[in-house]
Order: C-alpha cells, then sequence, then structure tokens
DNA sequence: TAGTGGTACTCGGTACTACGAGGTAGTGGG
DNA sequence: CCCACTACCTCGTAGTACCGAGTACCACTA
C-alpha cells in the first residue's frame, strides 16, 4: 500500500486509544499489534510519541512494570477522559467515514 | 460535530479531486459544495492552497473564464494524472477505513 | 567475556496539511 | 456611497506522523 502518513493524521491517535480500550498494554505491543492490523508502516517511534501526549493530556494512566525478557513495561490503561475522547473519536470516525462515502457515490 | 482538522488531512484533496472529477468546477463553488456535503467547517482559503497544490503537482488544468456576477472564475478539470491519484486515493481509503473497521468490530 | 539480537522507551528535528485572518476585486442593490 | 455577495490569493500558525539517534535491559552464544 501507498503511504499512508497523511491520511493517517487524526486517526491514528484513536486506534491506539481504541487498543488501549481493549486491555491494559504498552506501547512495543501496541506497535506490533498495529503492524499486524495492516498498519504495516507505523513505527514503534510514533507510537511513544502519541502515547507521551496522550499521558500528557490526561487520557491514560501509566504504570511501569518489570518484564522477564527486557526492560521495564509502561502499561497504559484508559481513565474516565480518555473513555470519553475514545467515544468522541468514534463518533467523529462515523460522521467522516459517511460523508466521505456519500461523496463516493455521486453525493447528492 | 467536533472539530474534523486532524482527520481531514489527507483525505480533503482527495475530496476535492473527486469533486473536480464529477465535472469542471471552481473554487468557491467547491467550498460550497464541501459545506453542503457536512464538511460544514471547510473554508475557502483550506480550499485554495489544495487547489494550487493541485496544480503545481500537474493534477489538473486550470482555465479563468469571465462571470456575470462578480470577478473572472479559475475553473479546474482532472488530466490523466490527476485521475491515477484520484484512483489511488480511493484505493488508500479503502485500504484504511477497512482496517479501521477491523479494529472498532475487535480487531481479530 | 564480548558480541549479537530482541525488547523497551525518550527526544530533537523535519515535512506536510488544514486553518485563521487578512487583503484584492468585480457586480449590483438600498 | 456603502454594503453584501461573489471570487481569488497569501502569510503565518498549530498539530501530527515520521525519522534518526541515543539509552538501556535481557538472553544467548562463540
Amino acid at each position: 500500500m501507498d503511504d499512508l502518513t497523511e491520511m493517517l493524521k487524526g486517526t491514528l491517535e484513536g486506534c491506539v486509544l481504541e487498543i488501549i480500550g481493549g486491555e491494559e498494554t504498552y506501547g512495543y505491543a501496541i506497535t506490533r499489534r498495529l503492524n499486524e492490523l495492516g498498519f504495516a508502516d507505523v513505527i514503534d517511534g510514533t507510537v511513544y510519541t502519541i502515547l507521551l501526549r496522550l499521558e500528557r493530556n490526561g487520557l491514560v494512566q501509566a504504570t511501569k512494570r518489570p518484564s522477564e525478557v527486557g526492560p521495564p513495561r509502561k502499561f497504559y490503561a484508559l481513565n474516565d477522559a480518555g473513555r470519553e475522547e475514545l467515544g468522541r473519536f468514534w463518533a467523529k470516525w462515523e460522521y467522516l467515514s459517511s460523508r466521505i462515502d456519500t461523496l463516493k457515490e455521486g453525493g447528492r
């Protein structure tokens, strides 16, 4: 697939929120998950940037826990604000994708 | 609807291409069309920057024609490169939206 | 014991895009 | 004459994903 970079703007953060909402997890695993899901070119640096932003904006709670196979992991969980933001994200996505599909179908 | 600015990045240009592909038209009318279609907060300045970019990148051909109700209009039509780019845009959109929907459905 | 590969996070800088605010101009009505 | 509507352009800003480099911990092997 071509470069999706620009199209991912504004949606990738929501995807990360959704993944965290599914289960408490950490950056490295989130990157792997995204790659599996078809976001093949998303790299770890991007994910960590998003995670720090989410933390700074008070949408997640982070907890550092030791790992048996490497350095400690920083686990993230959604808080109430994060769940609200996730809801807003999906509402925006629904809205946008319906508009785009309308346009594609001939836009009446 | 909340602010869609970030989510529009990478898709708005494709929407403009699609509109031009439907019929030869001009900036002011494209802005109105987008607003009607639900992209309510898109302003003319944004559309003009996109149109100039499309022209610079050789995806459209522009023709200035006089108007009877105001200043001359700059009409845009897709060329071959523009039609190819439009095809790539829809392919990317299909890809992205299917991935996002997969994630939303529980992401297996 | 030194090296390699996989795991895990952070930071500084870059490129691209949409937006905001302002300016220029033509037409016609009160 | 002033104002509204039409129509286009421009400069600066903010936000986001990406890139590159750095740091560090662990396990395995030569």
